[in-house]
DNA sequence: CTCACTGGGTCT
DNA sequence: AGACCCAGTGAG
């Protein structure tokens, strides 16, 4: 199963504005939408773990994935008083930019991430692939085997 | 000092 | 309500 997603700017920007100040969180944002369409390929909720410190956050910290054959570790997190569903990776950011489609293939212990900007000759077919609209958004995502 | 976590605030 | 943008802050 993959998941597919255009990239925008809270995905991949750098979280601030200010010059000369430092980046802040590299959080992909995941439509809650997209995440309740398919529960099973995030492990929502079962492979997450709730907050001690703060009743009703879950978080799935460590999650191995390949980004482009190197392992990474991915933080999963959400929590009910913002409606968010965030990846947290350092590593995808750095080698996504606006406008790239992020592809994650789920296997069968971790998964699998590539950035695939509009040069790449899969590019039209995947972005064809992200058949579904996000409220309030531009950003589209989609499921296909 | 740097970085990851948390969450304030705004827009549609 | 959901998505987006940005930034404070504590831990290491």
């Amino acid at each position: 199963m993959n998941f597919v997603m255009t990239l925008h700017q809270t995905d991949v920007g750098y979280g601030q504005t200010t010059p000369g100040t430092l980046p802040r969180s590299p959080e992909i944002f995941i439509p809650l939408a997209a995440r309740n369409a398919n529960q099973d390929f995030w492990g929502w909720p079962n492979e997450f773990s709730e907050d001690p410190e703060k009743a009703n956050k879950f978080d799935r910290l460590n999650v191995p994935a390949l980004l482009n054959g190197r392992p990474i570790s991915i933080n999963m997190m959400t929590w009910p008083d913002k409606s968010d569903f965030r990846l947290r990776c350092q590593d995808i950011r750095e080698v996504a930019s606006i406008g790239d489609i992020l592809l994650i293939t789920k296997t069968g212990s971790g998964y699998e991430v590539s950035v695939i900007n509009s040069t790449n000759t899969a590019y039209q077919g995947l972005l064809a692939s992200c058949s579904n609209p996000v409220h309030n958004s531009d950003k589209r995502w989609g499921y296909l085997n």
